[in-house]
DNA sequence: CTGAAAGCGCTAACAC
DNA sequence: GTGTTAGCGCTTTCAG
């Protein structure tokens, strides 16, 4: 391997004068840069970024706490965070966790022990074990720890429910069921408050047994779509607080000979590619996965480099899609 | 942040001392043992890493070069490289390529500059603009290129695809259609021989205006099945190189009021976890997507330590999976 | 505009 | 078992 000491010589210069024809040209003569650059050129020399970065104490490199990198609302949110990074020089240590705390304690490591200088967590758990930890840099993306001072970019979960609710409601349903997410995460829980508002407000019964409980996941919402259906008191629609239960949910609800929206109008939330693909096509909350992504990436940046972010939570939009799986209600039944 | 020099004075024992107490523990004294790692603690020492790596010329990191993160399939993979990889103590760059040769270079480039040991490579390109490079340590998963004497790990995808060819053949089916990959790409290839080999097996006769082609994607399956399906003499079968475009298709079947497999018998290729949930639910083949990230995984850390590996091209099974959307050719017709 | 030299924090010979 | 010491390849004062 080539070093800067090699090219110093061939170019008949410093080393000093190497780098700094690599990283500020223009305090260099156009001679010397010539010299230097034919030199590398020569050589074929590409410069030790570990060293580099060891020198500069910088890692150049943030990690993405992520619970499932297979969940293809997440995956999209990385793709907007690895993008947004390139963009500005630094790299993405992808960390899987599975949800696990010791998981995202070991990545969560890496920047004290300078690998990454920062860190964006996907899920509502802060991450460190350690209070004193909490001044390193951190962003809280998508679903967010509440009330912790920290950094986050989020939807306005509560109002995407409600405006959800209100269209199921306008619709005429009165027995509106839901299946929510695991209750211990926020986002869950201001889905669950939107959608409460809504029913409230439109002085609809607030009835608990018609709320169902998965983890986001297909099977899950096959799950809890079997208990909702046995409900002495049917429902008339259904809000999932993801696509993926929603198909779970649509795929029980079809084995049993009934018809979306036909008896049962179906909402999901996210809409990932495959709700316009499916059948009936999925009524559902759009989300701005990928913005998540640059929005999380462009606040760390700030936070790195000791630029004030402008405000401590930031809130993306959400956009109502209406398609076929929600229907008026069926006056035959 | 505490260095190795203050532990080191605090516990009264020489950096060296520390540095073994780290890394070689048995080769330290019980007694001083203790010493240094009281030290550590009242410090609250963490090594940095970018020194030690630095030093050791080791970057203890690998990075994976995707096409789309976001797709199903790939994100499946990358979550098996991930486990492999955090358990050998290697951390994952994620490189996000979007298919551009420019940003594989990029990516690639890290290897030269030292930030990363080996590339994982899920796209049948070669990441490098020079011959010479071809010896950085390099594995090919999933879409591979050929005869390139890299060491790959792919299916059978003639085997696989012949295989879900002959299980439509023996439904009666006579005239089928594929929607196949971009054409260039070898996994597509591949699937296209198998495809044939079993018409031509079974005396049918192999009609190119019979296959359609696409990207994978949900939109591009749903516009190749668009064409395919004005064909004047009706295929009875259509067996898609990609879930996705899988789903695709029967969207538009449906579309036209055909039903599924009624009218027509569709399957797809990766059994993603939507497979099982659509409507009908979907005939497909299965691909070991964690595996391909773990042995991937394995396989460069071997060439990386020096290891030789085994051999060179690793074959990983498939298995045909037969569900609803595929049935016996409707006489009807 | 350029060069000399110090040193980032760590590991690994090499002595003792 | 332990300490001394020489760098790894680079950036960055500080002089000139």
């Amino acid at each position: 391997m080539t070093t800067i000491q090699e090219v110093s010589k061939l170019a008949g210069v410093s080393v000093a004068t190497v780098s700094r024809t690599l990283s500020m040209p223009d305090k260099v003569s156009p001679k010397t840069r010539e010299k230097v650059h034919a030199a590398i050129a020569k050589t074929n020399y590409r410069p030790n970024v570990l060293a580099r970065n060891f020198r500069t104490r910088k890692a150049l490199a943030i990690v993405v706490l992520v619970p499932d990198i297979a969940n293809s609302f997440f995956s999209r949110v990385i793709r907007g965070i690895e993008q947004a990074a390139q963009k500005k020089g630094y790299s993405v240590l992808l960390g899987d966790t599975q949800g696990l705390a010791e998981r995202e304690y070991t990545y969560a490591n890496m920047v004290k022990t300078s690998q990454a200088d920062g860190i964006i967590q996907l899920h509502a758990h802060i991450p460190f074990e350690n209070e004193a930890d909490l001044s390193l840099p951190l962003v809280n993306a998508c679903d967010c720890v509440r009330d912790a001072g920290i950094p986050t970019v989020q939807l306005d979960n509560a109002a995407a429910a409600k405006s959800m609710t209100e269209h199921l409601i306008s619709l005429g349903h009165t027995r509106i069921a839901a299946i929510q997410g695991p209750s211990d995460s926020p986002i869950t829980q201001d889905r669950l408050r939107g959608y409460q508002e809504a029913l409230r407000e439109n002085n609809l019964e607030v009835d608990t047994s018609l709320v169902g409980t998965g983890d986001f996941s297909l099977a899950s919402g096959e799950a809890a779509a079997r208990g909702l259906m046995t409900h002495p008191s049917r429902p008339t629609a259904l809000f999932c607080f993801s696509d993926e239960m929603a198909f779970g949910a649509i795929h029980h609800i079809k084995s049993l000979g009934l018809s979306v929206p036909g008896d049962i109008s179906v909402a999901g939330f996210d809409d990932i590619s495959f709700a316009a693909y499916c059948d009936p096509p999925l009524t559902t909350i759009s989300q701005p996965a990928e913005e998540f992504g640059t929005m999380a990436m462009s606040m760390l940046y700030d936070i790195i480099n000791h630029a004030p972010p402008e405000s401590l939570n930031h809130y993306l939009p959400h956009k109502l899609i209406c398609r076929q799986s929600s229907g008026p209600v069926n006056p035959a039944r």
